[in-house]
DNA sequence: GCGGACTGCTTACCT
DNA sequence: ACAGGTAAGCAGTCCGCG
């Protein structure tokens, strides 16, 4: 923990202190503003200086993001104009203000003490609102408020305060964010066109296409009215076009003399020396900082070749300055953790050098650097996010890693770096820090723009601003939905804790220890090697139950008497009968129109190539939304979280695959494998094949489609763990341990091989062969091992922390012994999802990380057993057993051994 | 005091 | 901070055994 000397005295910290302390209450970004510029100085503050022209009149601007100005004591609107490509703002002028609703009446209300004098209280009115739960029609009184704050956020918020003084009292949505309230109130969308006059925002006249809507009518043909008015409505949002933005991507580079450690941002003591910046528009450039201070390394300028010229800069606050005026000028900034550092570091540096915070385009929250002007897109929060990598891009990047990513998705690499960036040559400094904001700007860019298509079109769908879109999570982005359709509807949202009570138990048992309710069925293989499988799927089975079953927190174990008698499968839950349940009616159109539209569309060689394109865009959109509809009900900390609503949509899921085999076996069809919403059935007759798909339309009332074909399929005993061989020879494995990402490179080899000898396996007599040639495989591979051949990279275990190694507190495994035996400088940098990469040795700790391990030490039978177990799992399929590959080599160490 | 049976923890996968 | 189900490896504990 080498002090340095060196470091200028410029160190304060009263603001970085204030910063790290954790927020009292509420993340809501609009209160956290607020907190820096207190309520009772907005009146007589001027208003913030104008980030971007006023919006007064714009005949059409895209509307991206919104948010609370503290000062002016408003929500505002930003606005994209795909003309001019500039940011436009829009301060509310129509006088809406922060509320919630309370079931005490106005007068009851006025006599508490602490409401009647509440700085921010204004005035309570009756309201009329429809209550869901008990499908009835309550008055309630609206509590009106001066700031986002004084409804809730802060102790004596009135959220606080009321039940406080009341413990009778009830308090609804006060915990909705302002400026999501002021959109739902609005019915604005985000990601939609709007136009401005005379300070009024008004919807662009827009319908989607004649054609296109008497299509939908006639694939939505056997829904209920309301469905196909709904799905109408879905349409005009979804297929209006996404416009191109205008946009800079912005990377940074910091010198420390302590290379190992990144720098601190909220610190930021030590200079930027590079800023790398590209856009959407033909800007690159690179700035490098040619002075710098002592305690950094000497270095020379170097002659690496470079894209662009670098600009040198003497002074790191002109730098600064220069890197401020061009985000200012962009309505759209690109960067891989601007959250957390670039932005944030430029922000904290700023200010050593004197600007104030209110001068910067950036507005520094506890986890976001948001622009003032326009909307900052942080890429790592966007591919962090679960639902985006796993639906959107099928696990194609498995580390948030820029390198990790770029490469995955655009097939390109970082620069690779012999030494810290603090060391090396200024030329090669600025080629590093330019290839980062080069890709970081390609991944928006790459698939005609697919990123930033994504993030619009999920703010259409979940009406977030595009800036949260990015930062939240899939459930948010269910909940805001949610939210909105409820406030259009005029129904009082309802208390989590009023769901609970009333609809609080499960009943079923898990299989899995510690889990709420049961979930899945999966059916034991049938281990061997079967022909011409064909892959039966439910499309889109929890959504479809939803939709079906009329699933929703208000109509399961609705109140009315005689809907009791509707009851799902195997549980003693009932649905109403009486009332459409509104998250049925959302996640079964939204389902309609992935299944039924969107993936056609997006297919139909017929549509222009730019509109199928879009129409891509929307059904992987609606995909990730439909893949998390089911679970985010069974999700404790979902609002609208609902125990016996996902308990519901997993009997009946059990029951539709469990009637759907039965049915297949009475038409004596080989069920050799099912998981979940899928049949495996071996060589099925074409007729009946269509019988069974005829028959689950009519009898469950689902849609079961021929997901996939196999040549082949082999499986060993294991459930959840199979190969298929396509008939153009391409391969689909499932669990199986060679393709698992802690699985060694020299194993994955090998077990690759053996993929590629089985993928030309056409017939039952070509196994033959394929059997000779895998055992010639695992043979060699085998004696590479025992002849120590392979490299310890090859050799290496890689495993992902799941927390900081420090808090393994009830064992202690085996990744985490390999990390505590690396220095202590590089154990301080691992925390929750670092890679531990290490060896099986055999020295007394039994592993060992790669960086300090050594060929002599390997431990060759640990080794041989994890050949043995990855390729067991084929092996079993094929009927061959392991032992007999090694046959006399092996021996000898059984009996020694075993 | 030791080893096998067992449970629990952890990670990575499937749908 | 969407859910539950399965596989695998290992850590840690319990129990029986003269």
């Amino acid at each position: 923990m080498a002090k340095s000397l060196t470091l200028d005295a410029f160190l304060e910290k009263k603001e970085e202190v204030k910063e790290q302390l954790p927020s009292p209450s509420e993340k809501a970004r609009a209160e956290e503003v607020l907190e820096e510029a207190p309520a009772e100085e907005a009146e007589e503050q001027p208003s913030a200086a104008p980030y971007a022209p006023e919006a007064q009149n714009l005949e059409f601007a895209y509307l991206v993001s919104a948010s609370y100005d503290g000062k002016r004591g408003k929500a505002v609107l930003k606005f994209y104009e795909p003309k001019s490509q500039k940011s436009y703002l829009w301060f509310d002028n129509t006088g809406h203000r922060p509320y919630c609703y309370t079931n005490l009446s106005p007068e009851d209300l006025e006599c508490i003490e602490k409401v009647r004098t509440h700085p921010g209280y204004v005035s309570a009115e009756v309201a009329e609102k429809y209550d869901p739960l008990t499908d009835s029609t309550v008055q309630v009184t609206k509590v009106i408020a001066t700031d986002p704050l004084a409804i809730g956020g802060k102790p004596n918020s009135l959220r606080e305060v009321i039940p406080k003084e009341r413990p009778d009292a009830k308090v609804w949505e006060a915990d909705i964010k302002y400026y999501d309230c002021f959109i739902y109130d609005r019915q604005l969308v985000p990601g939609m066109p709007y136009r401005i006059e005379n300070g009024k925002i008004k919807p662009v006249d827009w319908s989607a296409p004649e054609d296109a809507l008497k299509s939908l009518e006639k694939v939505l043909f056997d829904e209920p009215a309301e469905s196909q008015e709904f799905a109408k409505k879905w349409i005009e949002l979804l297929e209006y076009p996404v416009p191109t933005y205008r946009r800079v991507s912005i990377d940074i580079e910091v010198g420390t003399d302590i290379p190992t450690r990144v720098p601190d941002a909220r610190e930021a003591k030590y200079p930027v020396i590079a800023v790398a910046m590209y856009s959407s528009d033909g800007l690159r450039r690179v700035l490098v900082l040619r002075s710098r201070p002592e305690y950094l390394p000497k270095v020379e300028e170097g002659d690496a070749e470079l894209e662009v010229e670098p600009e040198y800069f003497d002074s790191e606050k002109e730098m600064l300055s220069e890197v401020f005026e061009v985000l200012r000028d962009y309505p759209f900034v690109i960067t891989f953790n601007g959250d957390d550092f670039d932005l944030r570091y430029l922000v904290h540096r700023a200010e050593h050098f004197g600007f104030s915070r209110d001068e910067l385009p950036i507005e520094l929250g506890r986890d976001s650097a948001l622009l003032r002007h326009g909307v900052h897109v942080d890429l790592y929060k966007f591919f962090f996010n679960r639902s985006i990598q796993v639906y959107a891009f099928g696990q194609r990047y498995r580390d948030i890693t820029l390198d990790d990513i770029a490469y995955a998705l655009l097939g390109v690499g970082k620069v690779s770096l012999e030494k810290p960036v603090s060391e090396l040559s200024l030329r090669e400094l600025a080629r590093y820090c330019y290839n980062d904001a080069k890709i970081t700007y390609m991944l928006t860019s790459f698939g005609d723009d697919l990123v930033m298509k994504l993030i619009t079109i999920v703010a259409r769908v979940s009406k977030l601003p595009m800036d949260d879109v990015v930062r939240q999570g899939i459930s948010n982005w269910i909940r805001n939905l949610m939210y909105y359709e409820h406030r259009q509807r005029n129904w009082l949202i309802p208390r989590s804790e009023d769901i609970l009570q009333l609809k609080g138990a499960t009943v079923t048992e898990a299989v899995i220890k510690g889990k709420k309710y049961r979930g899945a069925v999966v059916v034991e293989p049938v281990p061997g090697v079967h022909f011409n499988v064909h892959v039966l799927d439910f499309a889109s089975l929890y959504p479809s139950i939803i939709k079906r079953w009329n699933l929703s927190y208000e109509t399961t174990r609705c109140p009315h008497e005689v809907c009791k008698k509707n009851l799902v499968p195997d549980t003693p839950h009932w649905v109403c009968t009486l009332r459409r349940g509104i998250s049925s009616l959302i996640i079964g159109s939204l389902r309609d129109l992935r299944v039924r539209w969107y993936k056609h569309r997006a297919k139909d060689p017929s549509l222009p190539e730019d509109l199928r394109n879009l129409y891509n865009v929307v059904q992987l959109t609606l995909k990730v939304f439909l893949n998390a509809s089911y679970g985010v009900f069974g999700a404790e900390h979902f609002p609208l979280y609902c125990p016996p609503v996902a308990e519901s949509t997993a009997a009946v899921g059990r029951y539709a695959i469990i009637r759907t085999i039965e049915k297949a076996k009475s038409l004596t069809i080989p069920v050799i494998y099912g998981d979940t919403d899928s049949v495996f059935l071996e060589n099925p007759p074409p007729e009946k094949v269509e019988e069974l798909i005829k028959w689950s339309y009519e009898e469950l009332g689902m849609e079961l489609d021929v997901d996939k074909v196999y040549r082949y399929a082999a499986f060993s005993t294991r459930k959840k763990n199979y190969f298929g061989v396509f008939p153009d020879g391409s391969v689909d494995i499932k669990g199986l341990a060679g393709k698992k990402r802690n699985t060694p490179e020299f194993l994955k080899k090998a077990f690759e091989e053996m993929i590629e000898i089985l993928s030309q396996v056409n017939s039952p007599e070509d196994f033959e062969f394929a059997r000779e040639k895998i055992k010639q495989i695992v043979q060699t591979c085998y004696n590479k091992l025992k002849r120590r051949e392979y490299s310890l990279d090859e050799l290496a275990i890689t495993i992902v922390l799941g927390k900081s190694v420090k808090e393994y507190k009830k064992t202690t495994p085996q990744h985490v012994k390999a990390a505590l035996l690396l220095p202590e400088e590089k154990l301080e940098t691992l925390g929750k999802g670092d890679t531990i990469r290490f060896v099986k040795v055999t020295t007394k700790d039994g592993v060992k990380p790669v960086e300090i391990a050594s060929i002599e030490e390997i431990d060759v039978d640990k080794y041989v057993e994890y050949l043995e177990t990855t390729f067991e799992q084929v092996l079993d399929a094929l009927g061959i057993d392991f032992s007999e590959i090694l046959g006399y080599t092996r021996l000898g160490e059984f009996f020694g051994k075993k």
